[in-house]
DNA sequence: AAGTGTCACAACCGCATGTGC
DNA sequence: GGCACATGCGGTTGTGACACT
C-alpha cells in the first residue's frame, strides 16, 4: 500500500532499552498517558520507534504487570484457553491479570509446550499425540470462539453467527488429569468437555437485532443451566444458549447471564476490572 | 577455566485491522 | 469507496544467563 515506515530507522535506537530510556518513557506516559505512539518518541525525547515504545511499555514497564513465575493455576488456565482460542495470545492475556500476550506467548513456547508434550498431547491441537485423526483436526478456536471473543472485546459485531454451537472443548482431561505426566496413551481419546471456562462471548440468534455500541463490558451468551431466563425465551425462537464456562471461577459460581427482553439473548456482563 | 549447547525472554518485524479524511 | 496512517497482534530473532562437558 506504499505505507511509510513507522519510524525513521536511521535515527532510532534498537535493541535493549537502557534505564534512562525506560525512565523517560515512564515519565512521559505518567504525564501524558498512553497513546499517540508514533509521536511519543519525539515528544519524550527518545530515539526509538513508536512501536518499540509501545511494546516496551506494555510488556515491561506498565505498573500493573505481575512479574515472576507463572503459578500452576495460571498454567492450567493458559492451557485451557489455548485449547479454546488457539494462538490468540492477546485474548488469553486478557484473562490473566498482570500478564502480557508476549509473556504468555514466550511462556507457552518455552514451558507449556513441553509440558503438554510430556503429557502426550499435541500442543497445537490438544489432542493425544498418538490419536488417529481421520480428518484434519478442527481449529482449536471451535465455532470461531476467538473471533467471537475478539468481536466481543471490541464491542462490535452486530453481525452474529447463524449457528450457535456449544463451545465444548475436547479437553482430553483423562490424558492429563494427573500431574505425573502420564497420558492415557493407547486408548482411544475420550472426549471430555470442559465446562469450566467462561469465554466472554457474545453470540445471539440470527434474528437478534443488535443495538450497536454497547457499554465497554463483556457479554456472554452461554448454555449454563444456572442462567436465569433460559426458559423464558419464546418457544417460537430457537433456544438462546448460555455458554458460560466458568473460567477461573469455582465451578460453583453461578453465572449471571440474564435474558434481555425481546432480544432473545443472554448477556453476561462483568466489569472490565474483574477481567484484568 | 574455556568452549559449547540450551534456555528464557526482550525486542523486532511484517501483516492485519481500525479509523479518519 | 479508497487511501493513508496509527495501532495491535502473532511469529520470529537476538542475546544474555546458565548448565554441561
Amino acid at each position: 500500500m506504499g505505507r511509510s515506515p513507522c519510524c525513521e530507522k536511521a535515527h532510532t535506537n534498537k535493541g535493549a532499552w537502557t534505564k534512562e530510556e525506560d525512565q523517560r518513557l515512564i515519565a512521559y506516559i505518567q504525564a501524558h498517558g498512553e497513546g499517540c505512539w508514533r509521536s511519543l518518541p519525539k515528544a519524550a525525547g527518545l530515539l526509538r520507534c513508536g512501536k518499540s515504545c509501545r511494546l516496551r511499555w506494555i510488556n515491561y514497564l506498565r505498573p500493573d504487570l505481575k512479574r515472576g513465575n507463572f503459578t500452576e493455576e495460571e498454567d492450567e488456565l493458559i492451557i485451557k484457553l489455548h485449547g479454546l482460542l488457539g494462538n490468540k495470545w492477546s485474548l488469553i492475556a486478557a484473562r490473566l491479570p498482570g500478564r502480557t500476550d508476549n509473556e504468555i506467548k514466550n511462556y507457552w513456547n518455552t514451558h507449556i509446550k513441553r509440558k503438554l508434550l510430556s503429557r502426550g498431547l499435541d500442543p497445537q491441537t490438544h489432542r493425544p499425540l498418538n490419536a488417529v485423526s481421520p480428518s484434519p483436526p478442527p481449529p482449536p478456536s471451535l465455532f470461531s470462539a476467538a473471533a467471537a471473543a475478539a468481536a466481543a472485546q471490541k464491542h462490535e459485531s452486530p453481525i452474529v453467527p447463524d449457528v450457535i454451537v456449544a463451545a465444548a472443548v475436547p479437553k482430553a482431561e483423562a490424558a492429563y488429569s494427573t500431574d505425573d505426566g502420564h497420558s492415557s496413551g493407547g486408548e482411544a481419546p475420550t472426549q471430555h468437555y470442559d465446562l469450566d471456562l467462561n469465554l466472554d462471548l457474545s453470540i445471539s440468534l440470527p434474528s437478534y437485532n443488535y443495538s450497536p455500541r454497547r457499554s465497554p463490558q463483556l457479554e456472554t451468551v452461554s448454555n449454563n443451566s444456572t442462567c436465569t431466563g433460559a426458559g423464558t425465551a419464546s418457544a417460537a425462537y430457537a433456544q438462546s444458549v448460555c455458554l458460560c464456562y466458568h473460567l477461573g471461577f469455582q465451578s460453583g459460581d453461578a453465572c449471571t447471564c440474564q435474558a434481555i427482553p425481546n432480544q432473545h439473548i443472554f448477556r453476561y456482563i462483568r466489569p472490565l476490572e474483574d477481567a484484568q
